[in-house]
DNA sequence: TTATAATGAATTGTATAAAATAAGCAATCA
DNA sequence: TGATTGCTTATTTTATACAATTCATTATAA
């Protein structure tokens, strides 16, 4: 296998990005250039383009002078950017049932099974995060809309970070297991009708529990 | 009114990003950081720095230690961001037109004035581009999502260069003028479901001109 | 006391210099 | 001749150094 070759920007955007999306740099907190530099042991150039790449995926915000901090999304950010997903994943994998293959489908199912097993674990957030992304895109390889994919990736990536906040904290989205099942079921029997339906209110569903949850940390 | 500051990052965003849709940087022609930075007299962080702000937005491919050339869509891209677009903008006019205030109505019947007279006028392209981008955003207004308002920008911005050259080369969107009246008549009289497929048949129609445009060049 | 201006430390933004990488071309070997 | 290797050059990437800006704090004046 070939390796890859990677610029110290790249790897500083997939170190701070997985920070962020870890939780361990919290939202509104500033990212200071100097300290991550130091911290990354590289200079500030490849830390300022990180940090610029990173604010143009949404996940942080960047003001002239004032420098970078984690994103923050309130509770109206949050159900629109749940919406969007809705609306636009809802419509790829319409696109993608169409041409769907059995291998992805199997692939799917496969997926799904890791994804039950990945709950009680260890490391459970991150690992069920990264499986569940994997499950949804399998589910819309057939649509053969690769901008489409990579803007929906993008918007995954700012749900992520209140997905896995959730499941840190509140012990999980309660009703994802079936809820996937069930999707898969529909999409195994090409009910494209029933599978968007499910769909979006799979991803409506996980919006209003982690609408709750913030609404209930904030009155604390 | 208070002028806004702007660091040259910035600067050089803006200039670059309106030569590419202008189509003075042609699609696919490398973008040479040293020439680029001698040309607007900076130094080649803030080009760089734009550069990847403009990648950001679809309209700059970068590739590792080769550069950055402004990208080039083919057929199925451009079919694919059309069909995007109409989805978005089709559900956030929707999401609009149940608080639209009259007056960001009376400013679209505005604008579409100054719409139709653009055409003959010189520099039309960008003019009418500019004024068309206005006229939907004004459309959109009452939607209060700001999120999927910066979305549709962005991918305006990817869509107009292809706009803006069948304006240029073909003489325009032969039936923009009659569609945006048809439209903002349905808006106006606040009939939600045919201004929405009515904006859904304008941009897809805009696509359909705009591919048989390409493809027809590319036959030469 | 309150408002305003001056000061300085912290931080960001930009320029320049150095290092790393890729691509083209000549030299070498089969 | 044809393929491969090593060198040269162009270009990008990164580091370092400096300039500009912000923000907090203190000093000054009304």
């Amino acid at each position: 296998m070939a390796i890859e070759y990677k610029t110290r920007t790249q790897l500083v955007v997939e170190i701070l990005r997985e920070k962020i999306l870890s939780g361990e740099i919290v939202a509104g907190q500033p990212l200071r250039q100097a300290a991550l530099a130091d911290e990354l042991n590289v200079s500030r150039i490849p830390v300022r383009e990180a940090l610029l790449q990173l604010e143009a995926e949404g996940l942080v915000t960047f003001e002239p002078h004032k420098g970078a901090s984690a994103t923050e999304l309130n509770l109206d950010q949050v159900d629109e950017l749940f919406e969007l997903r809705a609306m636009i994943e809802g419509d790829l994998l319409a696109a993608s049932l169409v041409n769907i293959s059995d291998e992805a489908l199997a692939q799917a199912t496969d997926i799904l099974a890791k994804l039950d097993s990945a709950l009680g674990k260890e490391n459970a957030a991150n690992t069920w995060s990264e499986l569940n992304s994997d499950f949804h895109n399998c589910l819309y390889s057939g649509a053969n809309r690769p901008q489409t994919a990579d803007l929906v990736n993008i918007l995954n990536k700012n749900a992520d970070r209140y997905i896995r906040m959730h499941l840190l904290w509140a012990g999980g989205i309660s009703k994802a297991g079936p809820e996937h099942a069930e999707l898969l079921a529909f999409c195994q029997s090409r009910d494209i009708e029933n599978a968007v339906a499910k769909l979006k209110q799979h991803i409506l569903s996980s919006r209003d529990e982690i609408k709750a949850f913030l609404l209930q940390r904030e009155s604390n």
